[in-house]
DNA sequence: CTGTATCCTATAAGATACTG
DNA sequence: CAGTATCTTATAGGATACAG
């Protein structure tokens, strides 16, 4: 069974990468955690604009895939630390890549859309 | 304006590139065209379990993007070819890493959800 | 503080039928 | 072949209220 491993076919490693960050959250998440632990309200006050509810979903996913692990502390008021595992700080790494990447070109697509919009504007109706 | 170019903050180029990637295929249909220009249907057949529907939308907004070409041959069937842009063959690096990160790692991601979950059944009500 | 539970809506995306 | 158009559903995600 999987035949084919290529990025292509629904059931390749990539494809079931791709869901996991395709959440777009899961990336921002990794990327704080990147420079350390963190408390669950400091999670959410890096990730502009996360909702508790996405925030805890998601964390609590990123556990369970082994990325993240979640240490809580038995006091008043409750502490709940979230930490890169060794997996999730490989994985860091090619998110990192693309961050650069995004920083680099970015603005570069900014102005290919400006430029499309612009030749296709004034048309239509 | 944009005091913070952090990738939590929302208007950062990193939030923008995650919209962009985030639909999911379009980390697929640039990685089908690293290996060179395809016309439409043939990159429908490489991107497994694409709708038309889609995949027309996510062509045109990468073209838009300035990420993609597209070259219509006025022939009778008509031939329309996609490749890369210089952009976006620079884009299939990040992504290639991304990709070899999936190869090595999602086996293990896997194990980690089997165990999660082993631990998590029974419980409940 | 760290969640859970519920309701609600916007949107991605599939299926299907049709066109130049 | 390469799309467009329309309908429909599944789901991500926001808002809000409440709990240990």
């Amino acid at each position: 069974m999987d035949p084919s491993p290529n990025p292509f076919n629904r059931d390749c490693p990539t494809r079931q990468l791709l869901d996991r960050i395709g959440d777009q959250w899961t990336v921002l998440i990794v990327g704080a955690l990147a420079e350390g632990p963190l408390r669950f309200t400091e999670v959410g006050k890096r990730v502009d604009g996360i909702s508790q509810k996405v925030l805890t979903q998601t964390l609590r996913s990123l556990v369970r895939d082994g990325l993240l692990t979640r240490t809580a502390y038995p006091v008043i008021p409750p502490r709940v630390e979230y930490a890169l595992t060794p997996l999730g700080r490989d994985l860091a790494e090619p998110l990192d890549m693309l961050d650069r990447w995004a920083r680099g070109h970015m603005a570069e697509v900014e102005r290919a859309r400006d430029a499309y919009d612009r030749e296709n504007t004034s048309v239509s109706a």
